[in-house]
DNA sequence: TTCAGGCTACGATGCGTATCGTAGCTAGGT
DNA sequence: ACCTAGCTACGATACGCATCGTAGCCTGAA
């Protein structure tokens, strides 16, 4: 009976990206946070960004307490491949391979580290999915 | 003197894919094709949609017909970078890495292709900068 | 007990997006 | 010469997003 959720604005990550670094927070923490990673907002913009993340399932709130706690209510490796996912159908034909190539060429070579990385990645799949 | 140019919205990455493929073009011809590819639209928003992204400099107009022609003023690849490189800071902490990560884990391993297709290109750029 | 500071709720606003209807022009066929 | 089909221009509309101000409530400190 889970109607899929929408998928969060720029606004929304920004917001969803402090409660999972800070995990359940009253509003005054994710104002303040928000405030030193970003631009100074009216701590209201920020209360009403969560209630209507809420009103969109996006997060979920406690409200046992006078100052109300909000939690992600999406986890961030599902939020990033709703991304990446929606990426891909929409510019780039539904091929994640072609994607890949473009972040990979992406502003000049990929450091060695990184390579690497993804080889070591690609190693492991070939393993289970041979 | 060049204002960078504002990121494609949805609708507007729609016309833009069509454009790319179709050459320069009639509103006309835009329209058809999209109705083909997607949802039916009025003739109208086709050529209102083309007149706004005119405006914002993602098309260019040729009106010395009297079916003026519209073309992609932004390359595809750009854009794709373009829309890469924001999810890259937006979501994915400025890594790359992290992002290739995600996109090869998403959904199921990719087939064998895709993954010597990677494969490939890393070879390709280890020989550029070693 | 009072009251000030901090909390939530709610309405209003400005902006951009996507959509469409209508009006007005123009050129080609009869 | 005229009229119709097809074109552009433009205003109106509905909706969502981001932002803020104000109001109303609660609680702990003086």
């Amino acid at each position: 009976m889970k109607t899929d959720l929408p998928r969060p604005t720029e606004a929304e990550v920004e917001l969803l990206k402090i409660l999972w670094t800070l995990g359940p927070s009253t509003v005054r923490d994710v104002h303040d946070e928000h405030t030193r990673r970003a631009r100074q907002t009216a701590y209201t913009t920020t209360l009403k960004m969560l209630q209507v993340m809420h009103a969109k399932g996006l997060v979920i709130r406690d409200e046992s307490q006078r100052a109300h706690r909000f939690a992600a209510a999406v986890s961030r490796d599902a939020t990033e491949r709703a991304f990446v996912g929606d990426l891909i159908t929409r510019l780039f034909d539904g091929s994640r391979a072609r994607l890949v190539l473009q972040a990979l060429g992406n502003e000049g070579a990929p450091p060695a580290t990184e390579r690497d990385e993804i080889r070591q990645l690609l190693a492991a799949m070939e393993k289970s999915s041979p």
